[in-house]
RNA sequence: GGUCUGGUAGUUCAGCUGGUUAGAAUGCCGGCCUGUCACGCCGGAGGUCGCGGGUUCGAGUCCCGUCCAGACCGCCA
């Protein structure tokens, strides 16, 4: 037997019984005539303590010992004489009769300590070690718990867990796909799904009528701090459903997992927020709604004068509260924030609402005073409130008042972590179009249904047709997505019609889905949540890596296998592959 | 494909306008220590300053190239 407890659960009330244990060595602390050795495992840490009076040959022993040893050791619970509040187990101690070295360890190249002194790169090399660390394990602890209560929910719902292919056919709507080769089919290749999107609708064709899964995805693209390469999926299709049994559904679920997971009552209907709503007042599909801070327009507003403003096709801000304050260096940081190329503003405006009622502003020169009280006005400013204002092209202007509005916002303390705003953003359009390839492109996917009162629409202005699209947005994250689909195989014709595809393209590709339109589908719609993106929200991180056990570094590749790598000519051989790299 | 930031001891970092032997903390090794729990005290070892080239009497420091890492833009239906 190599243990009798875990390191996690000895209390007083086992005082005097004897008892095995086995763990990793955290930490030897030697006096010289006694020796304490914390023993740890996934469960905590457990003291051990070694007299040299009444065993010397065990403290000898001990010496040997180094950090993240395995051993075992058996010994009596005693209470200890000064007892640790800070952990569990602090109330007693292990005195040790003997034990065992079952593995010995080289040194770490890092402290497995809860603030470790390890960088990112080397954690993810040694990412077993990392593992072994208190928060990356309670993180996927969490991430654990979360996809348990998710299927606690769903399966009370009556859905199905049902699992779909993951080598199916490539398709190129979307991102790129991860590409496999085909040994059987030679000249062909499988595609990793970007979805089960297919699959699920099909799965509403057969009658499955509740479906999820909670199922990796693959995106060939660029990754960033909230995207991996592959990722995890909780993807759900109902039948019989219009958009508000959606909603309904998954917004209890995410009622359900705030307040299982962190004791969290959201006892209000989440609220829903048009598209262009979005846009209009917080420049985002995915608006943080944590604080206000909503975007003002001003085209109408102002008068003429001001070249900057005249030439701009749309004039906005929004007014920081307590910031009237600020310095002109203070400006100057923010006017440098906006004008880095990501954010790529020309320049900004200020309208410093004064405490004692003056205003001051960056553009005086152009206009009176009243003119300015009437902008505060139109902000709802107080005294002591800073107004920001860019102009510009309407799409740049309004997505870099939004970068400008989060950082004030954060500046402003108002996106706090323990905080969860969430929201419905319905009303997607149904299209968007696309200047490099001169056509429309599905804003969402092509198979989600327009809206009924839009059908018209969809001859004479496409760009204006709205959609039976939604995302659920939490703190400014976009957490999962979906439509009312598509069922009946004209409508579905007509989309890809729209989408540019031809007749036989359109066959070629999506042919089996337009046929199993024609046996009977029910009107079925669904959702997607990026489960990683959950994980991380309710941990309160910012990169979903750390709620993942193993992920990717920024290009793309494992630092710890060196995954990827390349293959041997005789499975090239074999694949009928000849590789013929770019320079 | 692009922009920005970084790469110096095992690790995390400092190292100013170029100037003698490149520092700190932590970890590691040795010694002392019977109630520690971030143990303490004393001593010690530890460096291809990412790599290549250039400027200079002299480069960790400046310039060019390159590799690696991270954040972001493009991309991500």
């Amino acid at each position: 037997m190599y243990r009798s407890h875990t390191c996690g659960e000895l209390r007083l009330e086992n005082v005097n019984k004897e008892v095995t244990l086995s763990g990793w060595v955290q930490k030897i602390r030697n006096l010289g005539g006694m020796t304490f050795i914390d023993l740890r495992d996934r469960y905590g840490i457990t003291q051990l303590v070694l007299d040299v009076e009444s065993r010397k040959d065990l403290s000898d022993e001990a010496r040997k010992l180094g950090r993240e040893y395995v051993i075992q050791v058996v010994g009596k619970v005693a209470e200890r004489s000064n007892k640790n509040s800070k952990i569990p187990t602090g109330e007693i101690e292990i005195l040790v009769d003997k034990f065992e070295i079952l593995n010995a360890s080289e040194l770490p190249p890092f402290t497995i300590e809860d603030e470790t002194d390890g960088g990112d790169e080397l954690r993810m090399k040694y990412r077993y070690l990392d593992l072994r660390r208190n928060p990356v394990r309670s993180n996927l602890e969490l991430r654990h718990k979360l996809g348990f209560e998710v299927r606690n929910f769903l399966n009370q719902q009556n859905f199905i867990e049902t699992e779909t292919p993951v080598l199916m056919k490539s398709t190129p709507e979307g991102a790129r796909d991860f590409i496999v080769p085909s040994r059987l089919n030679p000249g062909q290749f499988y595609a990793l799904p970007q979805s089960p999107q297919l699959f699920k609708q099909l799965l509403m064709v057969a009658g499955f009528d509740r479906y999820f899964q909670i199922v990796k995805c693959f995106r060939d693209e660029d990754l960033r701090a909230d995207r991996q390469p592959e990722f995890t999926q909780i993807d759900c299709e109902m039948s019989f459903v219009e958009q508000q049994d959606v909603l309904s559904t998954f917004e209890g679920m995410t009622k359900h997992l705030f307040k299982v997971i962190k004791n969290i009552d959201i006892d209000y209907d989440f609220p829903q927020m048009p598209y262009e709503e979005a846009m209009k007042y917080y420049g985002s599909d995915k608006p943080d709604i944590r604080f206000d801070m909503k975007f003002v327009e001003m085209k109408e507003m102002v008068s003429a004068g001001f070249k900057v403003f005249d030439d701009a096709e749309y004039i906005g801000g929004i007014c920081a509260s307590g910031c009237a304050s600020y310095s002109r260096k203070d400006l100057d940081k923010l006017t440098d924030f906006v004008r880095k190329p990501q954010i790529g503003a020309q320049g900004l405006v200020y309208v410093k609402y004064n405490t004692d009622g003056t205003i001051k502003s960056s553009v005086d020169k152009f206009f009176g005073e009243d003119e300015l009280k009437k902008w505060a006005e139109a902000y709802g400013a107080n005294p002591g409130d800073l107004i920001l204002i860019l102009a510009g092209a309407k799409a740049k202007t309004q997505n870099a008042l939004c970068e400008l509005r989060l950082e004030m916002g954060a500046r402003l303390g108002l996106r706090d972590k323990n905080k969860f705003a969430p929201l419905w953003v319905v009303d997607f359009p149904l299209l968007e179009w696309d200047d490099e390839s001169g056509r429309y492109h599905a804003m969402h996917h092509p198979f989600t249904s327009p809206k009924k009162e839009d059908f018209a629409l969809l001859e004479t202005d496409p760009g204006k047709v709205r959609a039976n699209a939604y995302d659920l947005v939490i703190n400014g994250v976009e957490i999962g997505g979906g439509s009312i689909r598509i069922h009946d195989d004209e409508l579905q014709h007509k989309m890809f019609q729209l989408l540019g595809f031809s007749e036989e393209e359109a066959e070629s590709q999506f042919g089996f889905l337009m046929n199993a339109f024609k046996y009977g589908a029910p009107p079925h719609g669904g959702v997607a949540f990026g489960f990683d993106r959950l994980v991380s929200l309710f941990a309160g991180l910012d990169s979903i890596r750390d709620v993942i056990a193993f992920p990717k570094n920024n290009s793309g590749r494992d630092v710890m296998n060196d995954a990827p790598a390349p293959i041997a000519p005789s499975q090239l051989e074999e694949l009928n592959i000849a590789l013929k790299l770019k320079e």
